[in-house]
DNA sequence: CATACTATACCGACTGGTCGGTCGGTATGC
DNA sequence: GCATACCGACCGACCAGTCGGTATAGTATG
């Protein structure tokens, strides 16, 4: 028994992969590489992870857990809670602080083409997806407004990961806010029958 | 006697890959496969692309051109000039018709992997990117309109790509129409103001 | 017209290297 | 004596790129 495991190794190796994702690329991450680095052998790594894509799926896994974890945290901080969830998740989109800690942008990015080879992955997403959307409009979100503002978020994260957006620290806020100021859930039924737009008209039964 | 040669071998193989790539994806894309797929030989292809990777920067230039080709055509009909190539932009992005013909979505997709890893082409994007963005204000899109709708465009077609998007058509519809009514310029000044919204900005309602 | 030279297009066996995964083992604690 | 954790040599596949060659079209020369 390993008695100096501080941390579980199979947490180490999900440590050291994603590290080597953050800095060389899903496509260049190789066992041999996390293995190295964590400090342990071929047999080793595979009697914690079955395959190589087992341990892409949990370390995809921990990271939608994680990221879930931090919007409902600042979510709960949100006096108002129609939109609460949305807004945090905005919030938390442009927080270079813990995109630097966490790099879930990077890393979602990295997963990006993992998600698009696995059908069991992308069914997943989905409806990751989908419960998002629909939280949001349970918490009193027009649904063609958290649409939009989801597949916004989703662009500037992209943008952001992928290093194509080249913009300043000003326009990024005035982003950030005008982003927010659509996903504050107006009390006005004026503002609200706006904001619906077509998407309403009754439908659905 | 290269005189059966309808279409030049250069374009036949360009065409093979991005075959393959919406097929299998990037990550599986061998010269091999291409060349099987050409009926070419390995040295016949290397005649004609000096590298792998050459063959996806002139792949991924191609789709460039053609898709910018494609905006500046239907922008062109569109009577207001103000905001034209931004709503052609949106129109084409969720032409589902189009996208089944060239589907530049899942082969954009598949190059930001090819973007994240090369400098050069990252550059290149960034500067695509900047541009798109300058030339809608210079029709008269506000900036934080245009920053907000580019990345609106980037993540719906991320999700369409990757097959995560669970929207239903009329969904698509309304997201769309939401999308073309903020990419409208409106002649009012007092609109025109709201929507540049920065610093300062009118608190709730 | 024939010969010679050149450039272009293409062939395919081969090389050097990477990588996921296997398997027969060892050490240790219960 | 059984389970858990780990070792590391090895295997087979895949794959980018090389290289020495062939075939043909075009052109120049005598």
């Amino acid at each position: 028994m390993a008695a100096r495991t501080y941390e579980s190794a199979r947490e180490r190796i999900l440590d050291a992969a994603q590290r080597l994702i953050l800095e060389r690329g899903m496509s260049r991450l190789s066992v041999d590489a996390v293995i190295t680095e964590v400090g342990l052998s071929k047999g080793g790594f595979f009697h914690h992870f079955k395959t190589k894509n087992d341990l892409i799926l949990a370390l995809l896994d921990r990271l939608v857990r994680r990221m879930d974890g931090l919007v409902a945290e600042l979510a709960a901080k949100d006096p108002q809670p129609r939109g609460a969830r949305l807004r945090a998740q905005i919030v938390l989109s442009f927080d270079s602080k813990r995109q630097e800690a966490e790099a879930p942008q990077a890393l979602l990015l990295a997963f990006v083409e993992a998600v698009q080879s696995q059908p069991a992955v992308r069914r997943l997403a989905r409806e990751l997806n989908a419960q998002t959307v629909a939280r949001d409009v349970a918490e009193g979100v027009p649904e063609g407004r958290a649409m939009l503002i989801q597949a916004a978020l989703d662009g500037f994260w992209l943008s952001e990961a992928v290093g194509i957006a080249a913009l300043t620290a000003k326009q990024k806020r005035a982003l950030r806010d005008e982003l927010i100021a659509l996903a504050r859930v107006e009390a006005s039924p004026a503002a609200a029958a706006r904001t619906t737009t077509k998407t309403r008209k009754g439908r659905r039964s």
